[in-house]
DNA sequence: ATTTCCATGTAATTCGTTACATGATTCT
DNA sequence: AGAATCATGTAACGAATTACATGGAAAT
C-alpha cells in the first residue's frame, strides 16, 4: 500500500504535478528508494482521485492532468507518517544467498564475497559521483530530505561492503579448519 | 523468482523435507530474510516438481511427501548463486518515509526519529536474545551461514540506529536555522 | 472424546511488471 | 515533414496475501 502514500507524499510537495511528472521524479530522485511503473501510477492516480485523497486541479495541453492533495489526503498522509508503523523488508535476496553458499565449492564461494565487496565498493564510488553531481541547491525540502536518504545509501552500502569482507574471513576460517582435519 | 531458488536450496540442503517442514523453516529459521507463506509454499512445490527441479522421495503418514533435488535441480541452483547477479530491494518504506517528513510538524517529525532510533535498540536487545537462545551447535552448515546472517542483522540494526540519530541532529539544525531568521 | 498438531490444497483479491496502443505538441 | 518528447491509458501475466477448507494422527 506503500505506493498510495509515495504518490500522496509527492503531491503534497510538488503541487500541480501530473502523472508524467510524478513518472520522472520516481525515476530520478525516487528511484533509489522507491521505484513505480508507468502503468502502476496512472491506475493509482484514478483510485486516489477516486477515493477523493488528491483532485484534479487543473487541465493543460495534450491531455495533461495536475493533481492537487485535498484535505482528506492531507490527513490520510499525516495519519500515515505518524501513526502507521514502518514496515521494514521482509525480502533480502543477497542475504538469502547467504545460506546456500555451502552449497558450491568454498572456492566459488570465496570468490562469489569478494565479488560482492567489490561490486559494493564500486557502487559507493557511483553514489558519490551522483551526490558531486545533483543541484542540491534547489529544491527546497525536499531535497533537503534527499541528503539526508544520500547518507543512508552511503552508510548502507559501507556497511555491507564491510559485512562481505568479514564473511570471507570467517567463511575461510572454516574452509580452512575443515581442510586441517 | 527467489522464492523458487529460496526452497530449492533448502531441500537441497535438508534432505527430505515436506512442504510442512519448509513452512516451519521460512517461520523460523529465514524469516527474518526471506518470508513465504504457505499457499505460496505448496504452489512453488508443484511448480518445481512439474519443472523436474525436484521429486517426491518419498510419502509418509498424514498424506505427508517429502521432497529431493534432482541433478537438474542442483544445476539450476547453482547456476542462480553463480552466474545471476543478485538484485538489492528497489523499495525501502522506512525511507521513503523521510522524504516527507516536512509534511509533519518539526517536533512530530524529530519525535519520529527518535521513536524509529529507540524501536532499532529495542531490537538489537531482542535479536541479542534471539541469538543466545538459539541450539548453534546442531544444524551444521545451515547454522554457520546463519550466524552471518545474524552478525548481518546486528550491523545492519547498529548502521540504522546510528543514522536516525544523526538525521534527527541535521533535521533540528535545519528546524533552528529556520526560526532564528 | 476432544484438542492440538501435522499436512496439503484451492479460491479470491491485490500488487507489480511488461507490453501494447495512441494522441498531442514541440523542435529541427 | 519527421523525430523527439509529453502525456495518458489498457491488457495480460505473474507474484504475494488472505481466507477458506479439509483430513489424518498423536496426545491429554
Amino acid at each position: 500500500m506503500s505506493l498510495r502514500y509515495a504518490m500522496l507524499g509527492l503531491i503534497a510537495e510538488l503541487d500541480g504535478a501530473s502523472g508524467y511528472d510524478l513518472l520522472k521524479v520516481f525515476e530520478i530522485s525516487l528511484g533509489t528508494v522507491w521505484q513505480a511503473t508507468q502503468s502502476q501510477l496512472y491506475g493509482e492516480l484514478a483510485r486516489l482521485t477516486e477515493a477523493g485523497l488528491i483532485e484534479v486541479s487543473a487541465e493543460g495541453a495534450r491531455r495533461r492532468k495536475e493533481y492537487a492533495i485535498t484535505e482528506a489526503g492531507r490527513a490520510e498522509l499525516r495519519h500515515w507518517l505518524i501513526d502507521v508503523p514502518p514496515k521494514p523488508n521482509p525480502r533480502d535476496e543477497p542475504l538469502l544467498r547467504i545460506f546456500f553458499l555451502n552449497q558450491i565449492e568454498p572456492d566459488e564461494a570465496l570468490d562469489y564475497l569478494n565479488r560482492m565487496a567489490d561490486a559494493l565498493t564500486e557502487r559507493t564510488k557511483e553514489l558519490q559521483n551522483l551526490e558531486n553531481t545533483v543541484p542540491w541547491e534547489e529544491g527546497g525540502a525536499l531535497a533537503d530530505n534527499g541528503r539526508l536518504t544520500m547518507e543512508y545509501g552511503k552508510r548502507f552500502l559501507a556497511m555491507r561492503r564491510d559485512w562481505y569482507i568479514w564473511a570471507r574471513e570467517q567463511f575461510q576460517a572454516r574452509v580452512e579448519a575443515a581442510k586441517a582435519e
